[in-house]
DNA sequence: AATCCACAGGAAGCCCGGGAAC
DNA sequence: GTTCCCGGGCTTCCTGTGGATT
């Protein structure tokens, strides 16, 4: 092949996209099909206070890529958009408490937050003349002190801070419901203005870990997100396609596809355009003009694939080489793999790459788990007077396995390894 | 019917790192 | 800082077991 020819095809074939950030999952969109509902009802629970009502504080539920923080995101734009008007000001605080996951970091963003928007009204000086600092380090204070320090920032005008938790099962998770405490807590202390919190999870239990008072205040309003079905997955692909691909290059039931893939997981949108763009991306690579339904079925295969390519880099070591004994046996062995070859070959690797060599016991149980984690299946068999075992074949073609693995143990064949008699002569 | 293989998998306890409590 | 506690990874020791073989 000439070097020449080397970017002809991908030039002169015409585009597929038109653009394809409409299909990432970073975008938000100004429009949420099906969502209405919710959103109604966020919207209702939400403007109570700018009529003099006392703000309620909303936890919200569904699955993942059911619209939960879009649409939490769109209402409060269009809240704080229409406050200009009202007698108290919204301030909306979008904190990720995958990002932002203790009592401390919160607080410090919450106060450093407020205290932008007072220099931003008053000017620096009138804002340090009141006492306060530059801002609030992101370590170091004592965690009262800031809380102080956020607390009259924000009390220093009538205003309503929207303060939302995405994720908030994570912060609970890792340093309890202190925050969540203190903050469901303000309001009857704040003078001018009023904090409203918009907890955000799609991990219902976590509620159970919450203190009574806290869970009960967090949960004055529901709102669940139900998964979307099908047609409606359809029907938000449909308007992304339209977005980000060029007219007519989606073959008949490209969509349809997607959609259906996506319903079988709890109805994730998020699931649904990533398959939809990386069919796209996979056609473009080929340099076809069209993107069909076998593309979306590669496409889904390559999301598996990635997916199980991850957990297997994650491994611990000593699993990776049980995993790479079960490997190695695949390409090699032509007959049923039990735990007692695997245990063999997993000594002889160990030696080899200066690793402890743990008990069968111990071996036995990480076979089970990667059994688990549906990277191979191993199924207990008894062969009679031959004992019973487990018998282990590989779930993921060995190529893929053998690269995850491989970069932490370079070894190439079973062949450079000193096994037991009775396994090497198979 | 009894035996016996090659493990499965439960129970108890050790060791270690990390976080909470003092 | 020290102490305490907890959980995870691991070992040791153990009992249990389905079915081909005797």
């Amino acid at each position: 092949m000439s070097s020449e020819g080397l970017f002809d095809m991908l030039l002169v074939s015409k585009p597929i996209f038109k653009n394809r950030e409409y299909l990432r999952p970073s975008y938000t969109p100004e429009e949420l099909p099906h969502r209405g509902e919710q959103i109604h009802q966020l919207a209702r629970i939400l403007v109570a206070p700018l009529r003099g009502e006392t703000p309620s504080n909303l936890f919200i539920y569904g699955k993942t890529g059911t619209g939960k923080t879009a649409s939490v995101k769109h209402v409060v734009k269009e809240l704080k958009r229409v406050s200009d008007h009202a007698p108290r000001m919204v301030e909306p605080v979008y904190l990720n408490c995958e990002v932002v996951n203790t009592q401390y970091r919160i607080l410090a963003t919450l106060a450093n937050t407020f205290l932008d928007k007072l220099r931003e009204r008053y000017g620096r000086e009138y804002v340090n003349s009141l006492g306060f600092p530059e801002s609030v380090p992101m370590t170091g204070w004592p965690t009262d002190e800031v809380y102080r320090c956020f607390f009259r920032a924000l009390d220093h005008d009538p205003q309503l801070a929207v303060i939302v938790l995405d994720e908030i099962d994570r912060l609970v998770l890792k340093s309890g419901d202190e925050v969540l405490y203190n903050l469901t807590r303000m309001n009857s202390d704040l003078i001018k203005a009023k904090v409203s919190i918009v907890g955000i999870s799609n991990d219902l239990n976590f509620m159970n870990y919450l203190d009574p008072r806290v869970r009960s205040s967090l949960s004055e309003e529901e709102i669940v997100f139900p998964p979307y079905n099908a047609l409606q997955l359809k029907d938000i692909l449909e308007k992304r396609a339209e977005m980000s691909y060029v007219d007519g290059v989606l073959g008949d039931g490209v969509i349809s596809l997607c959609a259906a893939h996506a319903a079988r997981e709890h109805g994730d949108a998020r699931r649904a355009l990533d398959l939809l763009r990386i069919a796209g991306e996979l056609a473009e690579r080929e340099g076809v003009e069209m993107a069909t339904v076998t593309h979306v079925r590669r496409a889904f295969e390559k999301m598996e694939k990635d997916k199980m390519v991850e957990v297997v880099r994650t491994l611990p070591s000593q699993s990776k080489l049980v995993l790479f004994s079960v490997v190695l046996l695949t390409e090699r062995n032509s007959r049923k793999i039990v735990t007692g070859d695997v245990y063999a070959v997993y000594r002889a690797l160990c030696r080899q790459s200066g690793l402890d060599v743990l008990t069968q016991r111990r071996v036995s149980d990480l076979i089970s788990e990667l059994d688990m984690l549906g990277i191979i299946n191993a199924q207990i068999i008894s062969k009679g007077r031959y004992g019973r075992t487990k018998e282990i074949t590989l779930s993921i073609p060995p190529i893929q396995a053998r690269a995850a693995v491989q970069e932490e143990h370079p070894i190439d064949s079973i062949e450079s390894l000193q096994l037991p008699r009775q396994l090497t002569l198979v």
